[in-house]
DNA sequence: GCTTGCTGTCATACGTATGTAATATTCCTT
DNA sequence: AAGGAATATTACATACGTATGACAGCAAGC
């Protein structure tokens, strides 16, 4: 559970100061952003395993941030803790419609904070980040977040890369319709399971062109399976 | 995954009633309490695999109850499922923090609600991990899903399969087709016991290009065997 | 504003698996 | 060897699961 990355979003040096020290004694590592502008560039440098987000913050509010990360194809998936004054307690549901996994007022002690850190990146464990993916030909940079056969460069949809990368990183295993929307889809969101045929299929086209949807192989009552074997 | 219990507690009689219907067209058993005492009593007659909670109960509250749930170490395993008004719903982290797995905001749609519970009881009781089964060359392979002789791949229906791994799980015994079809075909399924032989016939030509075969055998007047040896 | 791309859902088409009945074969008993 | 019972095999209608294209709602960018 320790080694884990947290991304700190605080104007106030005094708190984040005081916030960030807390959290490395608890063995996170932490990266400090004072801003919207420099927790993005931190984002550049690889994804955290969590965003802490102060509520107030100059220029882009954190609610706006917070929206911004869940849209963003490449840190949707990061869970997110709100930090807010007492004072704005009311705003909290507004907090959770941007997408936030947590809140937490301040002041706030260090134990609730790294209770509530713990609690939410247990519930969200990311899958580790594999970097390049390459099978037979088929390469899938979650970096760059770009895939390519042979070279070439192939257009897809957000969904479908998700799609993708999780099955390139779990191939030779069968997942049912349901396991992959928990996989894949991952938080809240309810949606059909025949919603995923329906990715499927458009993950196959995507393929198609350079033969390799042959790898995204249907078993009939089970679901579906990633395999670069025939 | 159908016959699985669920323990439904809610005090308004409508919404329980019509709750409970729907589950029950879904397969599920439902078990319906009032209210925390009676949530309890049901408890003693067994463990559910699911507990769907009020948030809101007369006497002690949901939230109350899922926290003492979670305490317990007789009820500790049992996923827990939140039903909250839209009203309550920045109450969502603090349903989260006491233990409950999910959330669903009433109202609900009934296909929404059995999704979620499914893909809760799901995570809660993982299959057990059969792995791999290889007898003498003959492999099967429960997480690909894959059957294949001496790594040649073998073509067969669903429930061939389902019968192969019955079998594969329990060699050197026979078992009647009665026994076959409780086995492998889904409970409450009512099937002419002639189908078996129809499946085992289907099974044969799948393995006998490869001379494995020989492995299902007649028991007359018992039923089939599966066994490697001669 | 408008356009574009993505998502989720639906209706429909399609192919295959399934269960049963009919018929053939094998095995055991007498 | 014959008769009867159990099993094997084939054929077939139907049900079921999957594939596919079209569509409407959104959000992002122009």
């Amino acid at each position: 559970m320790t080694g884990k990355k947290i991304l700190l979003v605080e104007d106030e040096a005094a708190i984040r100061e005081m916030t960030a020290m807390a959290l490395e004694r608890a063995g996170f590592a932490v990266i400090e952003a004072e801003d919207a502008q420099q927790a993005e560039r931190a984002l550049s440098d690889g994804l955290p395993d969590l965003i802490l987000l102060d509520w107030m913050l100059p220029g882009t509010s954190g609610i706006e941030l917070a929206r911004r990360f869940r849209r963003d194809e490449y840190t949707y998936g990061v869970p997110i803790i709100m930090l807010t004054a007492r004072s704005e307690e009311d705003d909290r549901i507004r907090g959770l419609d941007s997408g936030a996994d947590d809140y937490v007022t301040k002041p706030f002690s260090p134990r609730e904070l790294i209770a509530r850190i713990k609690a939410v990146i247990r519930r969200a464990s990311p899958e580790p980040d594999k970097g390049v993916l390459d099978i037979k030909g088929l390469v899938l940079d979650t970096h760059s977040h770009r895939v390519s056969a042979n070279g070439k460069v192939l257009e897809m949809g957000p969904t479908e890369f998700r799609l993708l990368q999780f099955f390139m990183a779990h191939p030779e295993r069968v997942y049912s319709r349901s396991q992959l929307l928990d996989m894949v889809w991952s938080r809240g969101s309810f949606v059909e399971e025949r919603t995923v045929d329906v990715h499927i299929r458009r993950l196959r086209k995507a393929l198609e062109s350079d033969g390799f949807d042959g790898f995204i192989q249907t078993v009939r009552g089970a679901g579906y399976r990633f395999s670069a074997q025939v």
